[in-house]
DNA sequence: TTGTAAGCGTTATCAG
DNA sequence: CTGATAACGCTTACAA
């Protein structure tokens, strides 16, 4: 009983045809479903055949009558900042062996909300959010969707974050070790969770070790090499001199140790400088830069499974949201305090 | 007749029922077919009636009666090559503005096959390849789908491309300006076109002046820094040292650049690099990288624009798909060849 | 254990 | 110009 498939792609109709069962026999044993009792024989009979035909399912389908699309979508800032690539990496590979899709969705396509009202339309299972400032989002924009918040924890959402208050007080101990006082911080303006922490941990770490950080000291700019750069310009521009700088991001760092150097001054002997991310690129400015390393892929990668997790609704306790470690690397950039101020 | 939709999302039926017009002449109004002819009353009742609900479509539903869906696959070897990044944001961002969305597949997740085995499942309407060495596919692979070929000329499937040859020439002859004469080139051993018409481009040239490379200057390692650092090694530990390196990729050009640097040699007086791509990174390195200009972000907006032309069947012109121009960008890493080599 | 019947939310093809 | 009626390919009760 061989239906050739005229030109027509294979279904699963054509399948339980040649298998002498019905459809939705065929359909519960190629779906291999839980709880679905066949008889060995003919879930034989269905899968040869199946194989017979070269049978594939069509996934839209699948999604129309069980309402689930097997897609996720990762919302993020921009796929051309090197940490937010690693967290998709992460995220992606995790996504590919749960047999998941991922729909890439950068703001600078479409802002958040579009994005959201997409990927609604498209019934998507999940959706990660990745330092895009969910809390700014009205309530609406997230409601029935399942939704993980990567770096930004929330009571609302259930989220994977890194230690982010951590990372600013790491680099504060470093500095304050190397025997810096007059240190000044470049973040930038936007309401992203972990940078705001970074921050905090920062300053506030200076506080406990009785360093207050002037106003002055506190730049922002946008979070990328030319804002880096930029805010440096400013900062060196203003009043005397810091002798270490911490930043919110290496992008933002490479910046600020470029202007630094672009300006005659010679690190670290002059100025450090120190990053947060561990991006590979830190590896490869000179002076190598220091910076607080943050496990990007792994980020992502427990994301990934956590949303995957909701959406399976699996009755496993979703792994306790610690916050994952971030740890100081030394390089180059940092240094001891010059014995003089100007 | 406010149907009040009661949980359920709000579907075309409800907007027709709350019209009072048909189901299908909804779905007339609501997707403004372009031939659709109906009364501009019953339209305006149409789409009042959806607003007042807040209707959205399902984009499942209609992908599955119209076989389309609206969505493009984007293979790409690696998201955290910023080459590559580059590419997917110009991509992106045309099928954004298209009404597509984008599903990101990256080589480390899955291999091209399957995913475009996934693709297929999915019914996407075409599917991007960028640098996946598409002509090593056997041909059922790509049977079936709309396909545009990133840099990598082909005669079966169209594509955009970027003048590659020119891209090793214009590299060449920088260097033998320069008064080089000896020299090597640092490429990955992958077959992707286009690294190999930089390779050709740039020996051609060397020929044509009348020097001819010693296969021992010609290294292979993968794309990445960490290839081009050894190649390096492997480079300065074999026989007379050359004064110059071209390398197919700014990634291999960084790590070979690096590599030099460590074992003491400077730049660019001892040895002249020169990478291909212009990514960011190649003005962050220290001296900044000389190399060739490589309009990503063009590439992957050109591409998308033509795989939608080809979805759409639109009848104008496919535009003519010439080679996109690269050029030569000088900075640090290139200079006068040493008057005397060792 | 298997088959029947009823959707999932659209688009498409027709009559009226 | 509009409205039945039938797909699209699959899942999911519910019967048999």
């Amino acid at each position: 009983m061989a239906l050739p498939p005229s030109g027509r792609r294979v279904t699963i109709h054509d399948v339980a045809a040649r298998a002498g069962v019905s459809q939705p026999t065929a359909s519960l044993v190629l779906s291999n479903h839980p709880r679905a009792r066949v008889a060995p024989a003919t879930r034989q009979r269905v899968l040869d055949a199946a194989a017979e035909l070269g049978y594939r399912p069509n996934v839209v389908a699948k999604s129309l009558a069980s309402r689930r699309s097997f897609a996720l979508g990762v919302i993020v800032p921009d796929v051309r900042n090197p940490f937010v690539a690693d967290v998709i990496t992460g995220a992606e590979r995790v996504a590919a062996d749960a047999g998941y899709a991922v729909l890439l969705c950068d703001q600078s396509a479409r802002d958040v909300r579009q994005h959201l009202d997409v990927l609604r339309a498209r019934q998507i299972d999940g959706v990660l959010l990745d330092a895009v400032g969910a809390s700014t989002l009205p309530d609406e924009a997230l409601a029935g969707v399942n939704v993980v918040l990567i770096d930004e924890p929330s009571e609302r959402w259930p989220g994977i974050a890194t230690d982010a208050v951590m990372a600013g007080r790491l680099a504060a101990d470093h500095l304050l070790e190397l025997g810096h006082t007059e240190m000044a911080f470049i973040g930038p303006a936007s309401d992203v969770h972990a940078f705001r922490m970074r921050e905090r941990g920062f300053v506030v770490r200076l506080r406990e070790a009785g360093i207050a950080m002037r106003s002055a000291r506190l730049r922002r700019a946008p979070a990328t090499v030319a804002g880096g750069r930029d805010a440096m310009r400013l900062l060196l521009a203003t009043g005397p001199r810091p002798t270490a700088v911490f930043c919110a991001n290496d992008l933002m760092a490479i910046g600020a140790l470029k202007q630094a150097l672009t300006v005659g001054l010679s690190l670290p002997a002059d100025l450090s400088v120190v990053g947060c991310d561990d991006i590979e690129l830190a590896r490869y400015v000179t002076p190598e830069l220091t910076t607080i390393s943050v496990p990007a892929r792994e980020l992502g990668a427990r994301a990934a499974r956590l949303l995957l997790q909701l959406i399976e609704q699996s009755t496993q306790r979703v792994s306790a949201s610690r916050l994952l470690p971030v740890r100081l690397v030394t390089r180059g950039s940092s240094g001891r305090a010059p014995a003089a101020v100007a």
